[in-house]
DNA sequence: TTGTAGGCGTTATCAA
DNA sequence: TTGATAACGCCTACAA
């Protein structure tokens, strides 16, 4: 079932069909009609290889990242995915879950994809980096540091934004505080546990961190169970 | 940039690189080394869209979730990948976000994306549905009621889950339950809703049906609120 | 063991 | 306003 098809079905060459259905002007609308309903009769839907193929460049943004279980980056991804499609842009998402090798055979995937962009948020290897730069796509990366040419990053200030947070916290007259960090060790993770610990010193507050091992919910619960083995009673909730 | 160039470079024929990038046999080591060589020093990739256009059939499955932010899909969807991997599958994420309009525009992407199989999670259509039937393809609803054809359901018995869930919970002594559901009428949510009524009576509970607006985050603060005003205060926790 | 050529379904370029 | 026809990059007989 092929453009062709429905040339034929419709009386009318291929080039007309595909004018019509990529709404190309210059078509009487007497034609249009009948091309349209040759459509609808055979239940045409166009390949997507071989449209992207013809074309050459195509309207998709390649997405990586590591764990769509963390709502963090389900949201993220939302809105990427939001924003994408309000500039006429599709998205394929491609998740490696902190592994390393499935995040190079996705990226690969991705650029085999033709893909018009690219956002990567899982930590990457220089390797895969160099080899980013040199496809020229416009590359988006998540706390990557200072980089240029094709590639734009989007950093944080972890240390503000911990301290910021505290602060409310401590205006809310909240004096134990307990920091549940990420189990590997990246550095926006360091970074926020170190702003912790100094802040809730400066305050005199009484604070306790604790480290799951897993990264989702079996090591929140993990940590939920060793913060109440240490004595962090949730006596805030019952008035 | 294209195979051409591969086998230019190699000094071979483009059908040999084909062969050695696909593991065929029957290529000569030595050969096969040359072309890796060049593969690797132009940092070749191959074009995704004209392989699967020339290859027919792709090992790519569609699968159209309605909501990556609620964790339970975001669970399935992550199983899903990860078995589709294991045999050897790619997995092509679509997600509407609740949106008949966007279901629809998902579905008829992910064909024209020649996948091998679809999985669609959300409601759909009977329209949606009647053409999905005549396309053939594997077909994998969720909560579809009785299908045949290429039609496969997973379907839930709500009520009995609803029941040992409520049988559990009474029997660790608590008496006084609350239900939150989710905002879309849809008819599992209905029929736990109405398992919970009628358990709850049956024990003796002490029971409360909320229904937020915002299936989301947004929506479960909106009902903890409703919950803790109507007189819920969460005792059991404070010992 | 390797190369040549035809075809996959679409778009784009010409003529007509 | 239309219709052939040549790419697009790859795979796969078929030959050599």
């Amino acid at each position: 079932m092929n453009l062709q098809d429905v040339a034929n079905k419709a009386g009318v060459g291929a080039a007309t069909v595909s004018r019509v259905l990529n709404g190309h002007p210059g078509v009487k609308a007497s034609t249009r009609a009948k091309v349209l309903r040759a459509v609808e009769d055979l239940k045409y839907k166009p390949n997507l290889h071989a449209r992207s193929l013809a074309g050459g460049r195509s309207q998709v943004l390649g997405i990586v990242m590591a764990n769509l279980y963390n709502p963090f980056f389900a949201d993220i991804y939302h809105a990427i995915e939001t924003h994408a499609r309000q500039s006429g842009y599709e998205t394929l998402l491609a998740n490696s879950s902190h592994d390393m090798k499935w995040l190079k055979a996705s990226v690969h995937r991705l650029l085999g994809q033709q893909v018009a962009g690219l956002g990567v948020f899982p930590e990457m290897e220089p390797a895969i980096l160099d080899e980013l730069r040199e496809t020229r796509i416009p590359v988006v990366l998540f706390d990557a540091g200072a980089v240029g040419g094709n590639f734009t990053t989007i950093d944080f200030d972890y240390r503000k934004g911990a301290r910021m947070l505290l602060d409310l916290i401590h205006a809310l007259g909240h004096r134990r505080l307990a920091y549940i960090g990420a189990p590997l060790l990246l550095q926006p993770t360091e970074t926020r546990r170190i702003e912790f610990l100094e802040t809730t010193a400066r305050y005199g507050s009484e604070s306790l961190v604790v480290t799951p091992v897993d990264d989702g919910f079996a090591g929140g619960r993990e940590a939920a169970r060793e913060l109440l083995r240490s004595g962090f009673q949730l006596r805030r909730f019952c008035a």
